[in-house]
DNA sequence: ACCATATTGAAAATGGTATTCAATATCAAT
DNA sequence: ATTGATATTGAATACCATTTTCAATATGGT
């Protein structure tokens, strides 16, 4: 069986000499149950509800902690916040903006990550990882307009 | 014969009723002439040089006046700047950026473009821009086998 | 339990970017 | 050209997400 994310955030704690706390198990619950991409404020406003002593800082510094320890993804997409992401054991995946509802959908694509690695190759880089970001409009943004070719069923996650 | 960029911008100006400028014509032509993907504070060190009395909040404005007017792509990297880059007649392209040097190539890949296209489709969203970027080691870097402390002046996360 | 030190919370600092405001420049109308 | 309405400038200040400081507290090895 898997291990959790409590166990894996112990376990990279104590490897760096560093201290389990009850912020750090508390947040990284909280985290796990909100939704996906939260930036630090959303974060820090789930935290507060369920435990007030809970500090602002604390949250960002955790945040950034999860990440060092590989519990999470931080993103900065275009709107000023850097948002993070549980990354349990969810394949890697893509992004797709909505610049007018703020929707964050998410796509794989792996002919698309097959090709980026060819680039990779071809300019003698060795790549750590990447970011694919395709903004525009999601479908209820784009108003009543109905393109043809465009209503089949929906895939979404 | 194509128009110039300083057509192009007093063309802009002049259809959104806003005037030309002098600082806005000298910002432009430092502009062009400055390396790709320049940050405001780069270029602003760059026109004190030529042109002391424009200050730092024209420059700030100005840039982002040619985002607006078309004639320049903004990009935020992971680095925390947000940088300019001019867009002549250039092709759409992508960013290899190497994590340890801060070097940036360009490239071009039709095959992925027509991917994200599918995607888009698939996910009824109407792109209007997107950015691939990957990130890692450049073929210099790879070679390095030192931590080496960050050399730039400034500029540093 | 002790102790060295990692961590916390609150406040203040940081740093890139945006805005305010009085002075000045631009442009259309005269 | 001169005028007048207003867009623009430069300097200073505000903004705001994020980071850091620091004294108090909590943690883990002994």
């Amino acid at each position: 069986m898997r291990k959790t994310a409590v166990e894996l955030l112990a376990k990279y704690l104590a490897g760096q000499g560093l201290r389990s706390t009850t912020q750090r198990d508390k947040i990284l619950q909280i985290f796990i149950n909100a939704g996906r991409h939260v930036s630090a404020e959303e974060l820090y406003m789930r935290v507060m509800k369920a435990h007030p002593g809970i500090g602002y800082a604390t949250v960002y510094r955790t945040l950034k902690l999860f990440a060092a320890a590989g519990l999470a993804d931080e993103r900065r997409f275009e709107d000023g916040f850097t948002r993070y992401e549980y990354k349990a054991s969810s394949n890697h995946h893509d992004h797709l903006i909505c610049t007018k509802c703020g929707l964050i959908l998410e796509f794989e694509n792996q002919r698309i990550e097959v090709l980026q690695q060819d680039v990779a190759k071809k300019n003698h880089f060795k790549v750590q990882n990447h970011k694919l970001e395709l903004y525009g409009l999601c479908e209820a943004c784009q108003g009543k307009k109905i393109q043809a070719g465009n209503k089949d069923t929906k895939n979404r996650k």
